[in-house]
DNA sequence: CCATAAGTCAAACGTTTGTTTTAATCGCAC
DNA sequence: GTGCGATTAAAACAAACGTTTGACTTATGG
């Protein structure tokens, strides 16, 4: 039997359909459609339309979120251990490498990555707050290092900055498609790990800014 | 006799509802019945969401597109008089001091920056064409500015540090009430000026990276 | 082989959506 | 005042939405 093969099929195609088209324009009608199964069985399987993107994100952001802490913990522990701050270089990387590098581990990691580039501005409240609880504590973290890294700048500064960080790495999460119109000769695709200097060398230097 | 107070409430009210809720989240029975007027207003002032949306969009864009074209055109032909290259400062200030001032210069003016900042993203297609169709031609004057600031950098790195900062600066756009959450004893409310130094001090320390 | 639970299916539910229609109302030149 | 184009009002439209229902099929353990 097939074990809620359905279930898989259903996130597979609905973080597709929600990454290109969003939550709102994309209908349960149109994802059951595409994943070859029945209307119901979104219900069935998940609930809702709310608990099926939960879960969507639930199954990335989970691992992501962990990866990322833990690197994050250890820049702190290291630093420690060495008795100095760890450096906003390290903070960055520990942040930026996970995101980048999980771009290519899975096929749909890629729409996935397009989903929370958009759920930081994303219109409708129930989406943003579950996106916002699962990275809430990264963000807070993310936070407190970066604090540690540039014990000069006001709280205020570091807030901002950080923010300021977030919003250029939401630019790399995009699928190419959804761009603003590119000049010719551009190379949209990157590979993660020069998509990861270029955004590094940038944020590097706008965090260690005076 | 009115002269269309109706389509300017229309319009006044759609701009708020759509910053703060979302395009498609808002429907125009909850837009007509907060403006006062009819349903049928929308269609027989304007015909139909999409240009009511593309309405809203001409009337800030519009002034504010040409304020930052001619900025950097000025900045250009400074540049070009005094004999030297144009800076990253100064292409950056052209580009966001407008913008941030822009925000405390009319009643609704800070729902439409926030309207703008959610457009980089939007789901939709015809609201995201319409958005880029109208900030396309200072996407590309900004574009060959910054290029020729940073000559030694490959245009591809320069596309891409504008694509970062474009992300940096939209994070300021954003109604404080819909972003991730804040820790203590931070301002999210900062006056135009102080914003515009913080982002400022930012970028160009990125765009000038090596 | 049967009983039970899990899963699937087509159909329908009640809302809400953007848009259209038809009639009534308003302001103003003549 | 009369007539006319511009505007508003109330109602209805078909389409699409998320969700629910109840019957049907399938797999599994005893």
């Amino acid at each position: 039997m097939d074990k809620s093969d359905t279930k898989q099929r259903l996130l597979d195609v609905a973080e597709k359909l929600f990454a290109s088209n969003g939550y709102h324009c994309t209908s349960l009608r149109k994802v059951t459609a595409k994943a070859g199964v029945n209307l119901a069985a979104v219900s069935y399987h998940f609930g809702s339309k709310e608990a099926l993107v939960e879960a969507i994100f639930e199954r990335r952001l989970r691992p992501l979120n962990e990866e990322r802490m833990g690197r994050l913990e250890t820049v702190r522990a290291a630093a420690g251990a060495a008795g100095r701050k760890p450096t906003a270089e390290e903070a960055l990387r520990a942040f930026i490498e996970p995101t980048l590098r999980f771009r290519d581990s899975a096929p749909g990691a890629r729409y996935f990555l397009h989903l929370i580039g958009r759920a930081l501005t994303e219109p409708d409240d129930a989406v943003r707050s579950i996106f916002f609880r699962m990275i809430g504590p990264v963000f807070a973290l993310m936070f407190e290092v970066l604090c540690e890294a540039r014990p000069n700048l006001s709280r205020n500064q570091v807030f901002w900055r950080l923010n300021f960080a977030i919003g250029a790495i939401s630019r790399c999460t995009f699928l190419p498609e959804k761009l603003p119109v590119v000049p010719a000769g551009i190379e949209i695709e990157l590979s993660a790990d020069r998509q990861i200097d270029m955004l590094v060398d940038f944020l590097v230097a706008g965090m260690e800014a005076p």
